[in-house]
DNA sequence: TGACTGAATTATGAATTCATAATTACGCTT
DNA sequence: AAGCGTAATTATGAATTCATAATTCAGTCA
């Protein structure tokens, strides 16, 4: 157990960007929609120093767009943005999968086919809630397997930033099953330790699973 | 001409941000010293209202570090946050590397080329600053040359935070006949539209540069 | 002399206030 | 009645104020 953990919050301004991060990736503040400065304040109980502190911050992660003299607006996820985000993300799993591959100790690495074997179960159940938890609990198993600070600091963001369009889309049955047979693939290398091949088939993987998800988008997101 | 250069800057946080940001990675403010808010606020004419905000921003990007109730501190960059950061760049710049193959017109890798030369002449005259200048504006062009925002984001970011630790290190006539090496490589595989090939490239150089850079360091840094 | 205590000072976080820009509402003209 | 212009209202950015936590410093006692 952590000792920080205990600890509430040291400052209102951070316990503010973690609840408003939270708003905004869980889809309760929409995209293009003001930011209620106003009433947040009052649903917080905080002053409208303490919450725009937390604005600023926000901004600068790319959640929130603040426009002079106009307020704060939350940002709308293009698609050009899209397609500039996912391989970026795809790069920094292919590192996180040769790191992993590499740090993980065995221990770690039952741990991770425990979960992809529970991942395999939900497919076959046709259960995409308990799938898509497997799964990105997997990814984030591999992420922190990396050991890289870093790494998982810029990931994080990414994600965050990409997370909403995942509630969006439908997995095809097809890509569903191509999905688990790369993931059968990665946990093959895992097991083998070859670092260099895993973090090319998570990168493959990544950038199937992100063509896969702007098809399904369309092109209605812009 | 870009439209926007021309307005000064709408926000006085903004404004901040960006002047506090070079101070830090100029070494202006030095890692571990206290941020002189008072002081800052009258060097630039604002309140702390905008100031503090800037450095909550700052904070964010991981150059300042916040301790509750006793302000902020320029954050010192450690030796394990230089080998989480360093792979985390080289990847980007391998993605970079493989997006400005495809991207980039013959006009653009023919100003790369010029740099190139230009580069290589600092480096038959021995001139460290001419060749770290051709050499920094090589990497920006292939980054700028990728025409991913969201690449060059992170990119910035991290490059920001390890750019000090750059004027600390000698680059030792080994490594630097070596870094030309792979740079001519990179060069002809850019002229090849080798984008694999490139990215790759550019991924080693990368880590070979870091080996180098952390072995300059010694293990004073922690 | 040197470590400890506690008051004075200073710094920090957050609320409030203030000036100004933006938006809305209203009346006026055609 | 529609469009324009101006006044009232509201929202925003930034300065100021205020309460409290941290630090400094003087005085005390071992």
């Amino acid at each position: 157990m952590n000792l920080t953990s205990s600890i509430k919050r040291a400052t209102l301004h951070e316990e503010l960007v973690e609840r408003l991060r939270n708003l905004v990736i869980e889809d309760v503040l929409k995209p293009d929609e003001k930011v209620p400065e106003k009433e947040l304040c009052k649903t917080f109980g905080v002053s409208r120093t303490p919450l725009r502190e937390a604005l600023k911050v926000l901004a600068s992660e790319g959640l929130v767009v603040l426009l002079p003299n106009r307020g704060a607006r939350i940002a709308r996820v293009t698609r050009e943005e899209l397609e500039n985000t996912f391989p970026v993300i795809a790069v920094l799993e292919q590192l996180a999968g040769e790191l992993a591959c590499e740090r993980l100790s065995e221990d770690g690495i039952a741990s991770i086919e425990k979960r992809h074997n529970a991942m395999v179960r939900a497919y076959e159940a046709r259960d995409r809630t308990a799938y898509f938890q497997a799964n990105q609990d997997i990814h984030n198993a591999l992420i922190e397997g990396a050991e890289n600070d870093v790494l998982k600091a810029h990931h994080r963001r990414l994600a965050a930033r990409v997370s909403r369009t995942r509630f969006m889309v439908n997995l095809s049955d097809e890509r569903w099953s191509e999905a688990i047979d790369e993931h059968n693939q990665m946990m093959d290398q895992l097991r083998n330790r070859d670092a260099p091949r895993l973090g090319q088939l998570m990168k493959t993987h990544m950038m199937n699973k992100f063509t896969a998800h702007l098809k399904a988008l369309g092109c209605d997101t812009e």
